[in-house]
RNA sequence: GGGGAUGUGGUGGAACUGGUAGACACGCCAGGUUUAGAACCUGGUGCCGCAAGGCGUGUGGGUUCGACUCCCUCCAUCCCUACCA
């Protein structure tokens, strides 16, 4: 009679347990630590399968470091405030509090059932005020240090919702609910100066295991580059349009200076003007993304105002373009056309003149690359390198430009027109901002009358109005802010007293990061700036929040990511009900290796299943008996010992250096497909058993951190009554002097195309061996009669005979 | 438009440092077991070919004794693009 395997019945059990014994409780001790952590969900309902992807590669690290003997902190919590709950709210008719509240609760029974080690007494909520409270103080901190300051800005206005959108709330240009033609609006907003550690935020990239890709995403993103200011005076006037420009060495090729449409002279122009203030108007049609703006028609419109080159006096035409940005630089564009692709567009488009000032052998125009100069007057003949320097001693001369470095990062504005955010911690008196004192944290968000969709509390008269000259600010707090420091916060978040207590110098910083790829630039940017500058202010230790990162790919289905729009969902919980939780989590990491994407497939998760069974097949029915070690193993014996050791060997560097767990998976199957039959029989001999012991042992260990009811339950009923030693208390060692084996297998090959393979003895020099190759039939039959130019031989691997 | 990735059998993927392409699994085929089915077990399975052999890692080229791996070209798909999180 064998036992049938119910995941139902043990997973549950076995969860019940951890949490009854505090497993996952962890408190500083004299262990080496480790905190991994993986980015916290949005609370949008339900667990999707990016989260069951994310959360067991991260649960399958920290027990693997658990039996590794390192003090593990595992937190989670929830992402709690943003756009999606006022969606709901206004769909449902709930307030967005309750429907997250509602969410979490679900989600987090959800996270339990997958067997997640979490340490729930450090759970945190972004929209708790007993969290945000603190962020209002960081807030104000960052206010005294002058990190603060408010300026105007840019925001997708609905004319008819009469709401600011976010840009994926604006579709074609209209709105999504209304379906009004969103227009760009400027009003006040909060500025966070991130661009004061735009040096070190690109240095300090040196300091972190992160994966090439993302540092170089961010690299770019801050992108720094090296250039010139240079001013040109508006004929007629005093004034002058100041212009960044990467490539001084272009300058005598400057045909038109582009102003973007919100600098001041543009909306002076419009005043009087009425096609210019037709053609503002048209280039408020478009989204405030960026992706929209450039792929938008570049479309520009003349002043009549020309400017002076300040090298040869010449008059310039100055335009406004829609393709200029005011937040980036100076807002003014000096026009290159023949060494710049969109300088190159406009110019032809607007009949402008292009004048090559950079030679070039039969290459069209616009010539993007440095070279030589021509019609650059005294700067001919020049490189571009050398003429840039010449150019700028000039330019300062005259006092009309200098050298400058110039980044792409631009300051990050953090206030937000909405109701579910954190309530920006500032009243105005007679219109003059003022941080309110830290005794008086947190400002709370108001609650919603019953029923009621949320209403921005720039509509919340209570909310708003304190006294006839006192107002209260009525933005929230971008969501990026709530997730920026949310990682220090775990190590302290049962601590009312405190922000970062003695903890926080214990745990941090985050030894790995687990995370979606989508977060390479922003969040990981934003939360690296909030480490540095609560560094600055001697409320954290260290230059980096996160050590080592781990961007994991997308679930797909049908090659699309899944999305409610596409209809293509799978809902993790079905699956975790019909084949328990150990199974989806060694689907999950079967299937791809994390840094990939996986593609949903149905019949992988049964063969996963099945996997399980076969493990659960081969131990349920056994238990272990000590057997003393033989002192002589037969070939196949030998071969199993040799097989679990050189297994559980490739196991361990997987998981060590590689994170490649689908491989490490692959390893275990292959090892329980060697076992010998006859190993398994009953009547099987004592050396036989031996060995299968070990083998058992081995792959229920190894399996552990990725299916671990299932490994711990056939542990005990296996070891139970034998030992009392914990599955998760050690990684198996490997004993080396097994993996030691005489001979290996050469393969021949002729022209670099296989023609044979032979076990060779390790003890044959190159001579020895060049000759048994040519023993083999297949071999001496192409070698025949051919004169051999070469002989390339590779240790233990290869030997390639070129005729 | 810009930035970053990815592309290997019917499918998911493996090949870790330039050295046997296709591990492991899914599917499919054949057989066993079964009254039948499910489940399970055994064997086979890149393509062409009777075979010898040839071809084969998105496309086209290059470097090399040898290229999935390095270089160049083009194509396709995905992520980010500062207010989705």
């Amino acid at each position: 009679m064998s036992r049938e395997y119910k995941p139902q019945v043990i997973e549950k059990t076995i969860q019940e347990d951890w949490i009854k014994n505090n497993k996952f409780k962890a408190m500083p001790d004299d262990r080496e630590k480790f905190y991994c952590l993986s980015m916290f969900p949005y609370p949008s309902g339900k667990l999707h399968m990016g989260h069951v992807r994310n959360y067991t590669i991260g649960d399958v690290i920290s027990r693997y470091k658990r039996m590794n003997n390192f003090n593990v902190f595992q937190p989670m919590g929830w992402d709690a405030f943003g756009l999606p709950a006022e969606n709901a709210a206004i769909a449902n008719k709930v307030s967005p509090k309750d429907w997250t509240n509602q969410n979490i609760e679900h989600m987090k029974e959800q996270l339990i059932s997958l067997g997640l080690g979490y340490d729930w007494s450090k759970e945190l909520r972004t929209c708790d005020p007993d969290y945000y409270k603190w962020e209002q103080l960081i807030f104000k901190k960052f206010y005294e240090k002058g990190l603060v300051y408010r300026k105007k800005s840019l925001v997708n206005w609905d004319p008819i919702d009469e709401t600011v959108l976010a840009n994926e709330q604006v579709i074609d240009g209209k709105g999504w609910r209304s379906g009004a033609q969103v227009e760009i609006k400027e009003i006040d907003q909060w500025f966070i100066k991130i661009t004061d550690y735009a040096e070190e935020l690109l240095s300090s990239l040196d300091e972190v295991d992160w994966p090439e890709n993302v540092k170089l995403m961010q690299k770019n993103w801050i992108g720094k580059s090296y250039g010139a200011e240079i001013k040109y005076r508006i004929e007629n006037s005093e004034e002058c349009l100041i212009t960044f420009s990467t490539r001084p060495d272009t300058i005598f090729g400057v045909s038109f200076i582009a102003i973007s449409p919100s600098h001041p002279i543009s909306k002076n122009l419009a005043k009087e003007n009425d096609s210019v203030k037709k053609f503002l108007a048209k280039c408020k049609e478009t989204s405030s993304a960026e992706a929209d703006m450039a792929k938008a028609e570049k479309l520009g419109i003349s002043t009549n105002i020309n400017v002076l080159h300040p090298l040869t006096g010449n008059k310039i035409p100055v335009w406004i373009g829609n393709f200029v940005l005011l937040d980036y630089g100076t807002g003014v564009v000096m026009g290159v056309p023949a060494h710049d692709q969109r300088d190159f567009e406009f110019a032809s488009k607007y009949k402008l003149n292009i004048e090559q000032v950079i030679t070039s052998e039969n290459t069209d125009l616009p010539l993007i690359q440095k070279g030589k100069l021509i019609n650059s007057g005294e700067f001919d003949n020049m490189e571009s390198d050398e003429a840039s320097v010449k150019i700028i001693n000039k330019l300062r001369d005259k006092n009309l430009g200098e050298e400058l470095i110039q980044f792409r990062l631009r300051d990050w504005g953090i206030s937000r027109q909405r109701y579910w955010g954190c309530p920006i911690p500032v009243v105005y008196e007679n219109g003059v901002p003022k941080v309110i004192e830290e005794n008086k944290m947190p400002v709370e968000l108001p609650e919603l009358p019953e029923n009621s969709p949320p209403i921005p509390l720039s509509q919340n008269n209570k909310f708003r109005s304190i006294s006839e000259n006192i107002k209260r600010e009525t933005d929230t707090f971008d969501t990026f802010m709530d997730s920026s420091w949310y990682y220090a916060r775990f190590t302290s978040a049962d601590n009312n007293n405190e922000i970062f207590d003695n903890n926080s110098k214990y745990w941090l910083p985050v030894d790995l990061y687990i995370g979606g790829i989508e977060h390479a630039i922003l969040h990981l940017l934003y939360s690296r700036f909030f480490h540095k500058a609560l560094r600055d202010m001697d409320m954290l230790e260290g230059n980096e929040p996160f050590k080592k990162l781990l961007t994991q790919g997308m679930v797909l289905k049908d090659g699309a990511k899944m999305s409610k729009s596409k209809g293509n969902t799978v809902d993790p919980q079905s699956y975790i009900e019909k084949y328990g939780a150990d199974t989806v989590r060694l689907y999950m990491m079967f299937t791809a290796p994390p840094e990939q994407s996986l593609e949903w497939s149905e019949s992988s998760v049964e063969g996963a299943s099945r996997f399980i069974k076969k493990v659960w097949n081969l131990v349920i029915e056994r238990e272990y008996e000590e057997i003393a070690e033989p002192k002589n193993f037969s070939k196949e014996e030998m071969g199993l010992r040799r097989k679990t050791h050189s297994t559980l060997k490739k196991i361990t560097n997987d998981f060590e250096t590689r994170y490649s767990f689908n491989t490490a998976i692959a390893a275990i199957m292959e090892l329980l497909n060697f076992i010998p039959d006859s190993f398994k029989d009953i009547k099987a001999s004592d050396s036989n058993k031996y060995c299968l012991n070990e083998s058992i042992i081995i792959i229920l260990k190894t399996l552990n951190p990725i299916a671990p009811h299932v490994s711990e339950y056939l542990w005990k009923n296996f070891y139970g009554n034998f030992s009392h030693e914990e599955i998760e208390s050690s990684w198996p060692e490997i004993n080396e002097d097994l993996l030691e084996v005489s001979e290996f297998e050469l393969v021949i090959q002729i022209n670099g195309k296989v023609r044979g393979k032979k076990l060779i003895s390790k003890e044959l020099n190159q001579d020895e061996i060049e000759q048994e190759a040519k023993t083999i039939e297949n071999v001496a039959a192409n070698l025949k009669n051919k004169k051999i130019k070469k002989v390339i031989y590779i240790k233990e691997k290869i030997i390639n005979f070129v005729i």
